[in-house]
DNA sequence: TCTGGGGTCCTAGGACCC
DNA sequence: TCTGGGGTCCTAGGACCC
């Protein structure tokens, strides 16, 4: 039995949800940025009005509003977006037991029990009570292999819907620009070109034997996309989500910082960020990753502890070993982050009274942020970044 | 103004052990 | 006397995704 895999793909989600909210910014170019301020940030999303202008998300905003200088710009609301995420994922549990969230605005649903036919019938159903209840439109492809269900509805936005069974394929692929494959990516890309293989149908062409040897691992993948072919199952709602291998956060200044002092507050400052994350999931790591980038070169290095931590003054001590590690002889930077890995679940064990009290401490002043907003209360070192 | 931020996975090389 | 071979783990960096 042929398998019936949907692909639903929200039509620039982020950008909708916010014109379906604010009646005012309906039927104009909107851009949503990535932080709060305009400049200095990237397009997360941006309405078909202002896609029309040329504007793409992962663009910088200063360059979006030289191509459309009278759109509306809102910072994106996470919250607002992982809402209503929620809200069409449990909408969408009705139509099959299997099915998953493949990202905050993507979702498969495994229909193989369904007739194609019967299939179609519930992709226009979905589009239409998408539309009703959140005012918002989803494109959506139907094919026999995850990958080119996807590819699918992507090749049809906005609002589209597309079936294709096995036999359509081939001919689907025939004329794909290989950069429309999720997974090749710019620099994969830029090879194939090289190769003369600018289409899937071109690249269905070489021999397996042949991509094995150019790309190793990909290469198998390589083979098996162009053919049409994705071993990889749709999961099943009720499948408990895989905690997360590493927690990180980075920021990136608004120019060089040569400052030692105000170098480390940053340091400092991420680790709160982090600790406050791994704290929140009941988390501890064993592992810290420093990465900075400035006029010298992008360094990042790691290290492994013994034992796991959650709280900021810890990864701050950490982070401090690692950077005198780093090859830089003077130390300025443009951008930087901290990441926590080799995530374990927290104990609740503090063997010794002072590190019960810091504990409390520490529980305090989480308590005072999530009651009075974000940054209420914070170390006096990081005061240089605020 | 000259590509953000939070992730995952892969690879190659080095260290170390038997 | 001048370094085999295989396995495993760690690390830095790269590629990719949304």
């Amino acid at each position: 039995m042929e398998p019936i895999i949907l692909h639903m793909d929200m039509d620039a989600f982020f950008a909708s949800v916010e014109q379906a909210t604010t009646p005012r910014l309906a039927g104009k170019p909107l851009i949503v940025g990535s932080r709060g301020r305009k400049n200095n940030t990237v397009v997360a999303a941006c309405s078909y009005e202002a896609k029309a202008f040329g504007v793409e998300s992962g663009m910088p905003t200063w360059r979006a509003f030289k191509l459309c200088p009278h759109a509306e710009f809102v910072s994106a609301d996470s919250g607002k977006y992982l809402y209503t995420a929620h809200a069409i994922f449990e909408m969408l549990k009705r139509y099959s037991p299997q099915g998953e969230m493949a990202s905050i605005d993507e979702f498969y649903l495994d229909l193989s029990n369904d007739t194609l036919c019967a299939a179609e019938r519930i992709a226009v159903g979905i589009k239409e009570q998408i539309r009703r209840e959140f005012h918002i439109t989803c494109s959506i492809g139907i094919a026999p292999a995850k990958i080119i269900a996807k590819i699918a509805a992507k090749a049809h936005k906005p609002d589209g819907l597309v079936v294709l069974e096995e036999k359509d394929v081939p001919r689907f692929l025939e004329e794909l620009p290989v950069g429309k494959v999720p997974g090749i990516g710019p620099r994969l890309q830029e090879h194939l070109h090289g190769m003369s293989i600018f289409n899937c149908g071109q690249l269905a062409g070489l021999s397996e034997a042949f991509l094995v040897q150019r790309f190793g691992k990909a290469g198998v993948w390589l083979y098996e996309t162009a053919h049409g072919r994705d071993s990889s199952e749709v999961g099943y709602w009720a499948q408990p989500e895989l905690p997360p291998k590493s927690v990180s956060h980075s920021y990136t200044l608004e120019k060089e910082l040569y400052r030692r002092d105000a170098v480390l507050a940053w340091i400092r400052m991420l680790c709160e960020m982090v600790a406050y994350r791994l704290r929140k999931d009941s988390l501890e790591s064993r592992g810290v990753q420093l990465y900075l980038r400035g006029s010298a070169g992008a360094f990042s290095r790691q290290k492994s502890f013994t034992v796991a931590v959650s709280d900021a003054q810890a990864l701050y001590r950490r982070s401090l070993a690692i950077l005198e590690s780093f090859p830089a002889k003077r130390l300025s930077c443009r951008a930087l982050g901290v990441c926590a890995f080799s995530l374990s679940g927290a104990q609740e064990l503090c063997l010794f009274p002072e590190d019960r009290k810091q504990n409390r401490l520490i529980r305090a002043v989480d308590r005072i942020n999530e009651r009075f907003g974000e940054w209420s209360i914070y170390p006096a070192v990081i005061a240089i970044t605020r």
